[in-house]
Parts: C-alpha cells; structure tokens; sequence
RNA sequence: GGGCAUAUAACUCAAUUGGUAGAGUGCUUCCCUUACAAGGAAGAGGCUGGAGGUUCGAGUCCUUCUAUGCCCA
C-alpha cells in the first residue's frame, strides 16, 4: 500500500466522524458489557446563539481526551452534548431580524408569535454549534443531546420553581435590581460587569438648608438622580455637619424637602462629606432608606428615560439629557459649586453593554441560605468536588458561598421558561405545575401567568440532572442512576459561581449528590500578543480557520499541550509544529506500510523481544503508557502531550526506526511485524489527543480490526476508538536495555560529533575504534550493523584497547569507555584541540559543582543517601572521561 | 480597597514532595542519505524580575519591592 507523501488532515476529517456517528460508538450503548465501569461528562452547554471559540475548542478537547480514554479502557462512557436557550442574546438576535425583515417589534407580533419565530430561528441557525462541534471530533453521544427549553428539561424547571416555592424559598418582592435599559430586563449580579470610564466627572451641588443662608454641598457621578433624591446624609463622627443632622433641606429643581440624616455609611473623606442619598436609583442608597425609613421615589421609565415623578421640566428626557438639563440649571441658579475630573467604575450589561441603570422593582427571587449551607456542608466533610488545579479556584469558590445573597431570577424577556405563577383578579398567586392545576387551587380558570421568564441559568444549573431525564424531586431515570454524579465538569474560570456552584446547590438540594467529582478549570486561550481575545480588538482567532490550516488533530494536540490549567498565549507555530508531528506520523506508517509484506499486527509479536533493539523499544512504549497514564488522571494533559510527542518521534522515529530499517527493507517478517504492532500502540495512545490521524492510519494497517478492540466492544464496527487503550506494563521497562541503547545512542551521537566539527562530508565513511570489554562490548557488538550504518564508518573496531594513530578524534562515552575516529589526512589538529578543550571545559565545571557538593560534610551527613551517591557516581564518570580527554589533548602535541 | 495568580533561553511555555534548569519555535553550520525538507545531523543560547532570609543545598519555602493579569467590593 502507497501512501501520499504528505499528510492531507481534511480528507480524513470528513469520513470517520461520519463513520463514528452513524453507527453509534460514542453512545455508551456500545459497551457491551454489563458490568462495566461508567464514566460520564455533561458538555457546559454553549448559547444556542454561539459560534465556537477557543475558549470552546479546549474545553471539548479536554473533555474528549479524558472520554476516548475511558471508552478505550473499557468503560461504559457517555459524554453528553446540548446547548442553552440564552434567553437575552437569543431574543435579542430575532428582534434585530424582525426588526430589518418587517420593520416590527416583538409586541406587534405578539407574546405567542413572537416565541414561534424563535422557535423557527433556532431550527435554522440553532445548530451551527454543533455542527462545528462534530468536525472537532467531540465523541459526544448525540442521540442524547439536550436543549434547556425541550419539554423534559423545562419540566425540570418548572417542578424545581414550584418546590422551591412550596418551601419558602422562592418569593415575590420590590427591591432594588440591576436594570439592562436597552434589553429591558432585571440582570442578576452575575451578568453585569464593570467597566471603567476614564474621563469621568464629579459634580458638586449645593442644597440650600432651610430657614438658614447655608448650603450643604454634596458630590456625585449622576446629577440627574438628584431628581429623586430623599435625603442628604452625612457621617455620625463628622464634626462640620454635626449641627445640621435632623435639619431640612430644600432640594433645588424640585420643591420638595429633605432631611439630613447621620449614617455610619458615609465616608469622611469622599467628596464634600455629604452624599445625596437616592434610594430608588443607588444599591447603596437603597440600604440608607431602609434603615432610615426613608421614602423610595423612581424618577425613571424602564428604558431610562425619567418619568412624570421627575418633573415636568424632565419627563421623557434621557438619563443622560436630563443630566445636562440638570447641571445646567444648578448653574443658572448658581448652586453649581463645580466640577472634577473623576476616573470611575461603571455597571455595565454583560451582554449589551449598555450602562446599568439600577432601580426598584417587582421580581422574583430565590432564598440562596439553604442551599448555600448545603454546599459549605460539603466543604466541613471535606468532600467538595476536587478542583484542578487545586488554588485558588477552591478557596475562591468557598468565600463567594460564604458571601452569597438571594438570586433575583425572572427576566423581562418572552424567550424562556415563563414563570409557573398564575394571578386572578384580586392579585393572588397561585404557583403551579400547569395552568390546569392553578386553576383548581385558585378555584376559577380566569387567571392570567406572570409575563416573566427565568433566568437562563435558573435552567442551566440543573444540567447535571436534568439532562439525564430528571424532571422531578425523586426522580430516578436509568441514566440517573447509571451517570449521575458525572466524573468531571470541564469549564472555564470565568463562569465557577454563575454555574459551578450553583449546579453544586442544585444537584445537593434536588438530588442529594455532588453532581461532579472533579472540576477542572482551564486557562483562557489569550491572542498571540497575550492579551485577551476580544471582538472589539479584532485579536480573536477563530478555531475554525485553525482547522483549515492545520489539521483539527494539529490543533486539538496545541491546545492539550498547552494546557496547564494557566492562561497561555496562542502561537500558530505552536500548531505548526504539531502539523508537523502529525505528517511525521503519516509518514512513519507509511514506511511501514511499504514495507509490510507478509507482517500483520500482532500484540503476541512485542511480549517476548530479543534483540536489545526490541527490549529498549518495547520497554520506551510501556514506560511512556505507563507515565501517559498516570499524567492524564491527574489531569497533566501537557504532560501526557509531551510523553506522546517524544516517544514517537525520537524513540520510534529517530531511532527504533533507523535501527531496524535493514531488517525491515530486506523482509525480515518479525521485524516488520514487530513495527507494526509497535506502531499500532503508538496510534492507540495517540488516538485520544489525534483521532482522526490515528483512526485513517489504523484502517490501513494489516490486521488491524474488531479483534484489536477492547473486550467490552466485540464484533462492534472496527475503530480504533474502541482499541484497548494501552496502560503500560512495568514488567515490560526494562532498565538495563535502556541503559544499553543509551551506550549505542550515545555511541553514534559522539561520532556524529566528531564528524560535524571536523566538518567530514557526510559522503565520507571513517573507521571507528572502541576500546570496550564485557556487557559494554557485547552491547555495542551486537549492535555494530546498526553503528556502521547510522555513524557512517567503514567499520567498527572492538578492542579491550585503543590502538589508533596520534591522529585520532576522540571521545568518552557515558560510561567511560573510549572511542576513537583515526583521521589520517583528515584531522584538523587545531579544531579537535577546541573540540576537546571545549568538552573538558564543560565537564570540569560540571565536576567543580558536585566537588564542592562533595567537600561540603553537611551534604555527605544530611542529604539522603541516594542523593549524595548519586552525585559520587556521577563525579566518577566525570573523572574517568576527563582523563581520557586530557590525555588525547596531551597527545596531540 | 481586599484577595489570588504570574514574572524562567530571542518568542511561547515546562520543571513530581527543595537535590547539577527542559521543550517547541526561532537562530548558526552541514546534508535533497528512496518514510518524511512539514525532513535528517551537529551546535550556540539562562547569575530562573530586584533585594533580603531559611537550608548542607532554593526556579521551588519565607519576607519585601517592582511589573502584569484576573476575581471580589
């Protein structure tokens, strides 16, 4: 069989995930034995409305690399795809379009039309996702893909609404909210992110104190909300307000009067020391008024413009308007003091950006105490899910437990799970399951719902359960049982409390488990200048293209190799190199596979390997199993990466290959068999980080099929996918035929040496003398072919004493043993003069650290044995290969 | 303001419990040796951000400073 010369990834691409897919191997049915081990990850469900990202693309391969593992070691695996509603975004996307298609708005079309154009918007562009999830090779079981608005997972809401609410939990009230003006709906803590403003201002106002010819200066960043101010506050402490607490002043603007009132809130040192306090526009604020018993005065509309309760002067104008308005007439009335250049933070909406307004308003909220004890139970037992890496995100984790407040969770949107409340004529609530069952508890069918939906995340936090079925408290579907608590949650840092923790409280409150064992975090994907990748900076990368150029294989191993839990920036040559490794894969097969007449892969051929060739590579391939295996159920996946890399390339490319080539290129059916099966196991470690490379090149292998697969998959469709995964055998590490090959290595490295700095041609063969007895001869005897061929000598002479010609390159092996390159007419005296100075040099400094380690009693006396020895054998070789090095210094003269 | 993280070769990053600092890319020199030039061979390149301290021994532990990033308020 020919192979091109190259490796084309996107050929390979588009068949097998075919082939996967259609006949079932990632669904954990596949597993034919009964009492397999499970092991389960539910995917954090991208926005309905999303494209793939970076931030995607290592998560999934994370999560892919840790699922083809377990099904390939024989577990009855199942990772679970779906994505989210996205309420704000998705709404906002088919308002835009009705918007540019129509000319209408949501409310000329109506609550009902309206949610059947989303509907109809997600059949069409809702699946893009998933799409591109598929071509990044995700072995995910898509006959169980979920979306949080299907019925049995909105079932799951709803039973999850009307229990919180039959407890206690879940109440109605008017507090004080973060308000999106532009999407115009309530925004949890979570969902607003602050952004600064540089070239802020901080305006000073002066309020005339009544019956006095005083003012009392106060400073704020929004002038405009003076408008609904209800009282001026100042510290308790503040001597030069002491005589004004409990007197009036008449707010400008307004008519009205207010009260000076004293609260510890109020800081000294801020501004004039007075603050206007409004308790319906300011969080802060909020909290004064209630302690004070002051009124709660909205001066504006819910798109931020003020309403009637502003004045005349300002109903209707915008925030932002109105606070021109505002400052210019404090000016006119001179009551304007003046005006600072303030840098500031502002409250901004997640989504749109737009500034968040804060006001007081009716919603729905949920009682966090319970569940958040729950939680920090877990934490006293110490059987919190384990997060990787362990600090900070733990203690993070905790303390925003600790400091948790109540969740405000209805939207003003139409696109969600609208709330379970039914109201009748008098204004009461009745929280059911149905209409039907609000009916019956209300006595009368003239209700009429809430409008408001929940939360996206009020869905989203049950993920863990509800898409296994769950729709209910006490459920227990068969995938419940069987897969829940899933094993891990692969996630990003930036959503640990908007989803973490609370599918934590969530699956403690409705199920009573940990809904995850472990968590892993990973870094974020930075743009290659290591700033974060933004749309607005135009740095982003898109995964997609990645794959185009490289290979998704390429860019599947780039970002596994990269993945230490820290932040790392994307660098193209990364993935360059990994292209590279994956067309040295190809071609390493395709030289086996030219090569293959009459061998077959056969796992029995590599148990008992004779030549030192053989054991050396035989005990490579179970050490790096055994080392990929431990990495990867510690979650080290750059480790694991680097294992694979090394291994193949230097190993079983630079020199298992090179070393057995004649036998393989002359037919030799045990040799050529013994590659293959190499090669084969190669492929299976690999398969988890590269499965497209891997599964193209394991099709064409000879022998390779349903046998090859782990027990659990007999007579399944043959796929590598399904192979056994190797773990490593330590019976197979064999150190004394590593210690072996690592003379011939290092043999055949000191000649090239020799060669390279007396600049020989590499046309030209030299002969090669070795003074060397015992197992160090027997070593390099047996390997002298192989010597001949790869140092490029004429021949290798062994002897138990050098006998060369003054003219003679020469060098030491680890072990001390001498080689010699008579170089008659060849030999440059001056160069090997600095070749040998230069060798010595290194080593003596080398020798001088570990002497003076040495000469030190308190490292003898106090460092562990194995230490201290260790350095003396080292300090020995050291002295064995400077005196032979200075001797054929001496000799040169 | 509080908390956390990071600072290692020109660049991007590694370094198990403290025990002679590694990789990939880039760079230099040589080679199209029939698996692979997306390749092969040989090299150069680091007082591990600064300053103290603990220790026989510190990239690793402690203190402090500087710079950057993230989270919370």
């Amino acid at each position: 069989m020919e192979l091109a010369k190259q490796y084309d990834p996107s050929e390979a691409e588009k068949r097998h995930y075919e082939y996967w897919e259609s006949n079932g191997l990632f669904s954990p049915e596949v597993n034919g034995d009964r009492n397999a081990p499970k092991y389960s990850i539910v995917i954090p469900p991208p926005n309905v409305t999303g494209s793939l990202h970076m931030g995607h693309a290592l998560q999934h391969t994370i999560m892919d690399v840790l699922t083809r593992r377990k099904r390939m070691l024989g577990f009855r695996t199942l990772f679970l795809p779906g994505i989210d509603h996205a309420g704000i975004s998705t709404q906002k996307m088919v308002t835009d379009q009705l918007w540019k298609e129509e000319k209408k708005t949501p409310q000329d079309i109506g609550r009902e039309e309206f949610t059947k154009r989303v509907w109809e918007w997600k059949a069409k562009y809702g699946g893009t996702i998933l799409q591109q999830m598929r071509r990044e090779g995700v072995s995910v079981d898509w006959s169980r893909e979920r979306f949080t608005m299907e019925e049995s997972l909105s079932k799951a809401v709803t039973s999850v609404f009307v229990a919180l609410y039959e407890e206690g939990s879940i109440y109605r009230g008017a507090r004080i909210v973060n308000w999106c003006p532009k999407d115009k709906t309530v925004l949890s803590d979570l969902e607003v992110e602050d952004k600064a403003k540089k070239d802020g201002k901080l305006y000073y106002l002066r309020y005339p104190v009544k019956g006095t010819e005083r003012h009392l200066t106060v400073a704020t960043t929004r002038p405009e909300t003076m408008l609904g101010d209800t009282a001026v506050a100042v510290n308790p402490e503040d001597i030069r307000f002491s005589d004004l607490v409990g007197a009036t002043v008449e707010l400008p603007l307004t008519g009205r009067e207010i009260p000076v009132i004293a609260d510890d809130y109020v800081d000294m040192e801020f501004g004039t020391g007075a603050v206007k306090i409004t308790p319906a526009h300011d969080p802060n604020d909020y909290e004064i008024g209630l302690r004070h018993d002051l009124p709660q005065l909205n001066v504006m509309n819910d798109d931020a413009t003020m309403n009637a309760d502003a004045g005349a002067d300002f109903e209707g104008l915008d925030r932002f308007k109105a606070r021109e308005l505002v400052v210019e007439k404090f000016e006119e009335l001179g009551l304007l003091e003046k005006i600072d250049d303030y840098e500031m933070v502002l409250p901004v909406c997640e989504r749109c950006k737009t500034i968040v307004e804060t006001l007081i308003s009716e919603q729905w909220w949920v009682k966090m105490a319970g569940m958040r004890d729950l939680a920090l139970d877990l934490k006293r037992k110490e059987d919190l899910p384990k997060f990787t890496p362990h600090n900070p995100h733990t203690k993070v984790y905790t303390d925003w437990l600790e400091n948790l407040r109540d969740w405000t969770i209805s939207r003003q949107l139409w696109w969600g799970h609208q709330i379970p409340a039914w109201y009748d004529g008098e204004g009461n609530v009745f929280v059911a399951r149905s209409f039907e069952e609000a009916a019956e508890m209300a006595g009368t069918e003239d209700l009429t719902q809430d409008e408001d939906v929940l939360d996206t995340w009020f869905s989203s936090w049950l993920w863990s359960f509800s898409t296994l079925g769950w729709t209910k408290p006490g459920d227990l579907t068969e995938d419940m049982e069987e897969y829940h608590p899933t094993d891990v949650l692969v996630t990003a840092r930036d959503i640990i409390f908007l989803w973490v923790s609370r599918m934590v409280m969530s699956a403690l409150k409705f199920v009573g488990e940990r809904p995850f064992d472990d968590v892993y975090i990973t870094g974020t994907v930075l743009a290659s200048d290591g700033q974060r990748m933004s749309k607005t900076k135009g740095n982003g990368i898109d995964p997609l293209d990645v794959f185009d150029k490289y290979g998704v294989d390429a860019t599947r191993m780039a970002l596994a190799g990269s993945s230490t839990g820290m932040d790392f920036a994307w660098r193209d040559e990364r993935v360059e190199s990994f292209r590279n490794f994956a067309n040295k894969i190809w071609n390493a097969t395709r030289f086996c596979l030219m090569n293959s007449e009459g061998a077959t892969v056969d796992p029995e051929s590599i148990l008992s390997p004779d030549s030192i060739a053989d054991r050396w590579i035989v005990s490579r391939l179970n050490r790096t199993a055994l080392k990929v295996n431990e990495a990867l159920e510690r979650y080290a996946f750059h480790e694991a990466v680097q294992l694979l890399y090394h291994f193949f390339w230097d190993d079983f490319c630079d020199w298992y290959i090179e070393l057995s080539k004649d036998e393989i290129t002359s037919g030799d059916a045990g040799s050529r068999t013994r590659i293959l099966t190499v090669l084969e196991q190669s492929l299976r470690l690999l398969h988890a980080f590269m499965p497209y490379l891997t599964e193209e090149l394991w099709q064409k292998l000879p022998g390779t099929g349903d046998a090859l697969h782990h027990p659990a998959y007999a007579g399944k469709p043959a796929s590598i996918s399904l192979a056994g995964f190797p773990v490593g055998d330590r019976g197979f590490v064999d150190d004394r035929a590593e210690d072996e090959m690592g003379l011939v290595i290092d043999l055949i490295s000191k000649v090239r040496n020799i060669r390279s700095e007396m600049r020989i041609s590499p046309s030209v063969r030299i002969p090669l003398h070795v003074a060397a007895d015992g197992s160090t001869a027997e070593a390099l005897g047996s390997n002298s072919a192989q010597i001949v061929k790869l140092a490029r000598v004429t021949d290798l002479v062994l002897a138990s004493e050098l006998d060369v010609p003054k003219a003679s390159a020469k060098a030491v092996l680890s072990d001390g043993t001498e080689i010699a390159v008579p170089l008659e007419g060849l030999i440059d005296f001056e160069k090997e003069r600095e070749r040998l100075s230069s060798q010595i040099g290194k080593l003596e400094e080398e020798g001088e650290k570990l002497g003076a380690q040495l000469a030190n009693r308190n490292f003898v006396e106090r460092a562990p044995e194995e230490k201290v020895s260790a350095v003396r054998e080292r300090v020995g070789e050291i002295e064995i290969q400077l005196k032979a090095l200075k001797e054929n210094l001496q000799a040169l003269d």
